[in-house]
RNA sequence: GGCCCAGUAGUUCAGUUGGUUAGAACGCCAGCCUGUCACGCUGGAGGUCGACGGUUCGAGCCCGUUCUGGGUCGCCA
C-alpha cells in the first residue's frame, strides 16, 4: 500500500537555480516523456508550469521502470534532488535545473486524450469544450481564468476602497416584459407561476439605494434568452455598480479611476484620465455606431446636400426623401482589388444597405462605379468633402433610412481597418459615449420604448421636451466603449415618483400595469427616494479584451455554443415525468433528437 | 427566422478534370537508443470522407436535402 499524503514542497513552475540541493516533491501531470533507453526525461506540469523530473543510472530500479510506464496526463507525484542541468533550456523559466527523482508515485493513469494538451491549439471549438476540463488543462486557457480571477479581486478591493459594499440580490425574482426574453423557473408551490432569472440586478440594486447603503457593487451572473454571438452568452458576469447622491460626472469619474487601477495592477498599462467624452448624436454621425472604435479613422461624411439634384438617382432619390447619402474615406484603400470591394459590397448588404458605391485613386487613375453617372464638378464637390487624396479608396452608402446609412458605414469602417490590419488589440482606445437618446419609437409595438430602461432619467434641459417632443429628449445615460466594444452602461435614475409616473404613462403603461410590474419600486418612491445612478460592466467582455482574445467564450470555464447548449454536460436536457408534474407542467411541442 | 464559412485518421490538414487500395504531419502502439527538452531511428495500427438521397459505368469531389459547429443580421430595455 502506498502512502496517501502529499508531501508537496513546490509548484511545478516556481523551482529555481536557489533551490538546488534540496529535496523537494512535485505533483502534477505528465506533459510529455522523452525516453532515451537508459535515461528518461518527463515534464511535469502543474497550474504554475512545467519541472523536468530526470531518471537515468543512479535511480533506484523500481523508480525507473515505473517511470518507463508513465504516459501523457498520468497523474503523479515525485520527490528527489533539485540538481542543475547539465544541458540547460533557457526557453522555459525551470530550464536550469531538474528534479533528480528517488521517489515516483503514478497517483492515477489516463487514457490518451482526444487532443494535445499544449498551448496554442487550433482544434475545433467543439471538441475542446466537450472535454472542457482538459481544455482548461493548456496554459494558455489557465492563464485567462487565473487573470479573469485577478481583475475580479482588483474589482473588489477597488470599489471597497471606495466605499461600496458588495450585496448579493436574488437569482430567482421577478419576470418584467421590458428588455431581453427572460429565463423562467416554474414554481411548485405555485403552480402555474414562474420566477424569472435576473436580465441584471437593475430594480434590487436601485432598492438598495432606497435602502440608505449608499453604494452597493457586485460581480453578479446575469441571464438573457437571446441568441449568442462571440461577445454574448445566455450567462454572463456583469461589475454592477450604483451610487447615491450623485450626478453623471460622479459616476464616470469613479469608475474612470477603477479602469486606470484594473489596467496598470493587470496589465501595466497606464491610462490616461479623463477619458473623452462624446455625445451620442456625434457617435452616430461621425462613426456610425454607438461605441465607436477611435482606433482608427474613416470618419463619416454627409454629403446629402451635394447630391441632392444630381442625375443618379441611386443618390439623389434617399437624398430628397428624408434619408442620406454619406461616405467613409478609407485612407489607403486603393490597394483594394475590384474583387475585394465586390465583397466590401456584399457585406453592407447585410446591414441591409442596397449596395455599396465606390471610388479609387491611384496615381493618375480614377476607377470608380458612380462617377459616370455624375457632374464633373459633382464628383469634384464628392472628393472635396471626402478630403481624397491618391491612394484612398471612397466608399458611399445612400438610403432612406438614415440608420441603414450608420449602420452599414460604421461596420464598414470596421472591417475596412480590420482588413489593412489597422487594429492593435494593445492598444487601448476609451471612450464615454453619452447623451443617448431617452426614447425610441417602436413601430412593431406602436409606442415609445425606453432606450436604456425606463427608471432612466432625463437630461434637466430635456425635461419640457418630454411633453412636446419626447423623441428629442436626451438622457443621462452614458456608455464606456473600448476599442469598439460597449464595455458598459449606466445612467441616473429617476428618483421623483411623478417623474417616474410620467415615463410610465409616455411608455404607454397604465397605473394599473405599471403597478402590477413595477409596484415594488415605485412604492419605494414613496418612502425618501435619494438621488442615485450607477453602472454594469460586462466583465466577460473586460476580461476577454485585457486577455486579447477574440471572444468572451476563451474567459468563460464552461461556456455555452451558439445554441445555447452546453457540449460537456449536454444541457438543457429533457427531464422526468414526475418532475414535470410537481412543476404543473405539461410539454406541447417537444425537439425532435 | 435570414445570410456567409467549415465538416476527410485521435488531432490539424492535403486530396488535381469525377477514375486503381483516400495521403501527410503530429499523436498512439511496439522495438532500439545515457543528456533530451518539438529527442532521434525503425516498424505498426488507425477512415461510415458529418448524415440521407440523387446524377453517373464510377462520387471525398457534382446536385438536392439535412445535421453539427463558427461568424453575422434580426434580436440583445
Amino acid at each position: 500500500m502506498e502512502q496517501q499524503a502529499f508531501p508537496r514542497t513546490h509548484y511545478c513552475g516556481t523551482v529555481r537555480t536557489e533551490d538546488i540541493g534540496k529535496t523537494i516533491s512535485v505533483c502534477g501531470w505528465a506533459q510529455r516523456s522523452r525516453n532515451l533507453g537508459g535515461l528518461i526525461f518527463i515534464d511535469l506540469r502543474d497550474r504554475t508550469g512545467i519541472v523536468q523530473l530526470a531518471f537515468d543510472e543512479h535511480t533506484p530500479k523500481d523508480v525507473f521502470d515505473k517511470a518507463f510506464t508513465v504516459r501523457s496526463e498520468y497523474v503523479l507525484a515525485a520527490t528527489g534532488v533539485l540538481r542543475e542541468r547539465s544541458s540547460k533550456n533557457p526557453d522555459i523559466p525551470t530550464g536550469d535545473v531538474e528534479v533528480e527523482v528517488t521517489k515516483l508515485r503514478i497517483v492515477s493513469r489516463a487514457e490518451t486524450p482526444p487532443f494535445e494538451i499544449v498551448e496554442n491549439s487550433d482544434v475545433n471549438d467543439m471538441l475542446r469544450l466537450k472535454y472542457r476540463y482538459l481544455d482548461l488543462r493548456r496554459p494558455d486557457m489557465q492563464r485567462a481564468i487565473l487573470l479573469r480571477h485577478k481583475i475580479g479581486k482588483v474589482a473588489r478591493d477597488y470599489y471597497d476602497e471606495q466605499g461600496f459594499y458588495e450585496i448579493e440580490t436574488p437569482i430567482l425574482t421577478k419576470s418584467t416584459p421590458e428588455g431581453a426574453r427572460d429565463y423562467l423557473v416554474p414554481s411548485r408551490v405555485h403552480p402555474g407561476k414562474f420566477y424569472a432569472l435576473p436580465q441584471s440586478p437593475q430594480q434590487y440594486k436601485q432598492l438598495l439605494m432606497l435602502a440608505g447603503f449608499d453604494r452597493y457593487m457586485q460581480i453578479v451572473r446575469c441571464f438573457r434568452d437571446e441568441d449568442l454571438r462571440a461577445d454574448r452568452q445566455p450567462e454572463f458576469t456583469q461589475i454592477d455598480l450604483e451610487m447615491s447622491f450623485v450626478d453623471v460626472d460622479d459616476v464616470i469619474e469613479v469608475n474612470e479611476g477603477f479602469l486606470k487601477r484594473v489596467f496598470y495592477e493587470i496589465l501595466g498599462v497606464e491610462l490616461e484620465t479623463p477619458f473623452p467624452r462624446m455625445p451620442w448624436k456625434e457617435a452616430m454621425e461621425r462613426f456610425g455606431s454607438d461605441k465607436p472604435d477611435l482606433r482608427f479613422g474613416f470618419e463619416l461624411k454627409d454629403i446629402t446636400h451635394l447630391v441632392k439634384d444630381c442625375g443618379f438617382k441611386v443618390f439623389s432619390g434617399p437624398a430628397t426623401s428624408g434619408g442620406s447619402v454619406r461616405l467613409i474615406n478609407v485612407k489607403g484603400g486603393s490597394t483594394f482589388s475590384r474583387k475585394e470591394i465586390d465583397s466590401l459590397g456584399e457585406f453592407v448588404k447585410t446591414y441591409q444597405a442596397k449596395g455599396l458605391a465606390w471610388l479609387k485613386l491611384s496615381g493618375d487613375q480614377r476607377s470608380s462605379s458612380f462617377a459616370k453617372f455624375l457632374k464633373e464638378e459633382e464628383v469634384d464637390a464628392i472628393l472635396e468633402a471626402a478630403e481624397a487624396q491618391d491612394g484612398d479608396l471612397i466608399l458611399v452608402v445612400a438610403d432612406t433610412s438614415n440608420e441603414i446609412v450608420f449602420a452599414a458605414l460604421g461596420a464598414l469602417r470596421c472591417e475596412c481597418a480590420r482588413r489593412m490590419n489597422l487594429l492593435d488589440p494593445r492598444e487601448y482606445r476609451f471612450l464615454w459615449v453619452t447623451e443617448f437618446p431617452l426614447l425610441t419609437y417602436s413601430e412593431e409595438e406602436g409606442r415609445f420604448v425606453a432606450e436604456h430602461h425606463p427608471f432612466t432619467a432625463p437630461m434637466d434641459e430635456d425635461l419640457p421636451l418630454l411633453e412636446s417632443n419626447p423623441l428629442r429628449v436626451r438622457a443621462k445615460a452614458y456608455d464606456i466603449v473600448l476599442n469598439g466594444t460597449e464595455l458598459g452602461g449606466g445612467s441616473i435614475r429617476i428618483h421623483q415618483t411623478e417623474l417616474q409616473e410620467k415615463m410610465f404613462s409616455l411608455l404607454g403603461f397604465t397605473e394599473e400595469e405599471a403597478q402590477a410590474q413595477f409596484g415594488h419600486l415605485i412604492n419605494a418612491f414613496r418612502y425618501g427616494a435619494p438621488p442615485h445612478g450607477g453602472l454594469a460592466y460586462g466583465f466577460d467582455r473586460l476580461v476577454m479584451l485585457m486577455a486579447g482574445v477574440p471572444a468572451i467564450r476563451d474567459v468563460i470555464a464552461f461556456p455555452k455554443v451558439q445554441n445555447a447548449s452546453e457540449p460537456m454536460t449536454a444541457c438543457p436536457s429533457p427531464v422526468g415525468d414526475k418532475q414535470l408534474d410537481e412543476l404543473s407542467i405539461a410539454i406541447t411541442r417537444k425537439e425532435e433528437d
